[in-house]
DNA sequence: GTCTATAGACGGATAGAC
DNA sequence: GTCTATCCGTCTATAGAC
């Protein structure tokens, strides 16, 4: 994500050399090329800040680093976000989408053992290709969750609702085990961001490398075998 | 733990009005009570940086507001200890403290429900009575674990290991479903520890206060439920 | 041991030239 | 839209009187 960037953009010249003139076919206009820019900047930005807030925290990210990695001035990130904290809510808005695609493969399917299962995968597959937005977001509700009281009042908690309705629906049909459905949310949510949140950990008791893929794919399945035991589902045309 | 303190203390003043002739029965030599306030100081102090760190983080902690929560002078703390970091590192070891008397709880008993539930039992309450250092103890290892690699190395990692090889032996006798051990061992810390880290987030869907002593213990079955049901564990008398 | 005052570094944010 | 220079606040840590 590190990124150096030439001192003497030629492209930039170029914007105002064409000047009025740039309204034809062969050249997109001037104020495309201005919003590609902006674009591409607060997109390196954003990737930036992800990875600082990741590393050091809040408060211990500096937006001089955040820049510096974006291969900007300090000056150009508060002309793109006037607030250290108006970066950060935009990470943490960049990360829910990401965690609400996820969350709709719980389906509301008939068959709990393909549904829970199908969003524990799509959970670790999360934390496997975004481990440090899961950082970023696990510290943030650990430090109290002050910056996105509305995402979890007014989008993660109407979704949670929904799921719980359909874990009853399932433990009526005697489809699951009689568990709590917040507990066992809670726990998948748990385990699955455990091994994006807590990798420093796991590598230092069993091994200094990051999982191959190959060795996260085993691990994802052993996790789906554990959760899938835990809640006693089964699937319903199957008698097991 | 918020502590004010009168400005001129009448036992300091006792102090040095004893001067040399305090080595009597009645009153406890200089030297004992000097250390007494020490130990007090220096506690009163751990246990207000470990409120602040789990508020703010490592970064977002200032040795102001923690002197100020203690109730002395930010000239103080540097007096106890020299560095924020010496501070923090304190305060990760005592949790270490607090963690491996919860982890001796896991026997190497015979009976792999007992020995879990158990287990699992005390890392509830762990979570329970001290969640702010659960917050710090998480936080740290979220970015990047550096200043407890020793602790991981030389003191946890012997440990899992130990427990790694009883599960598998419980496993060998038919006692536990074919579990990964590693995987299963983070399950039980994620699913216990998740409680105190994400009480924000839980609140905010679950609902504002905290928890009951009651409720908690509900939840804390519950989930000594789901673990053991995720393991397959069987008493070994019973053969159920 | 306690506490005031301050040194010295760094961080977020902005002014203003280009 | 870019970037240098800088303001101003805060932070850690310490000096030095008591």
């Amino acid at each position: 994500m590190r990124h150096t960037r030439q001192k003497n953009s030629t492209m930039r010249h170029d914007d105002t050399a064409n000047g009025i003139t740039a309204n034809e076919e062969a050249a997109p206009p001037l104020r495309r090329r201005r919003a590609q820019i902006r674009e591409s900047n607060e997109a390196q930005l954003l990737a930036c800040a992800e990875e600082v807030f990741a590393e050091k925290g809040l408060e211990g990210a500096s937006t001089a680093m955040i820049a510096e990695r974006a291969g900007l001035p300090k000056a150009n990130l508060h002309y793109y976000f006037p607030t250290k904290l108006a970066l950060y809510r935009r990470v943490l808005e960049d990360l829910f989408e990401d965690w609400h695609r996820a969350a709709d493969t719980f389906e509301c399917s008939d068959d709990p053992v393909e549904a829970i299962g199908g969003y524990v995968r799509a959970k670790m597959e999360l934390s496997r290709r975004r481990p440090l937005g899961s950082k970023v977001w696990a510290s943030e509700i650990i430090h109290g969750a002050h910056h996105m009281q509305d995402i979890l009042n007014e989008r993660v908690k109407p979704w949670l609702d929904t799921r719980v309705t359909v874990i009853e629906g399932w433990i009526a049909r005697g489809l699951l085990a009689q568990v709590e459905p917040d507990t066992f949310m809670f726990m998948i949510w748990a385990i699955t961001q455990h091994y994006a949140d807590f990798d420093a950990q796991i590598r230092a008791l069993k091994g200094k490398r990051a999982l191959t893929r190959r060795a996260f794919d085993e691990q994802t399945e052993e996790v789906v075998r554990l959760v899938i035991r835990a809640c006693g589902a089964v699937s319903p045309r199957c008698g097991q």
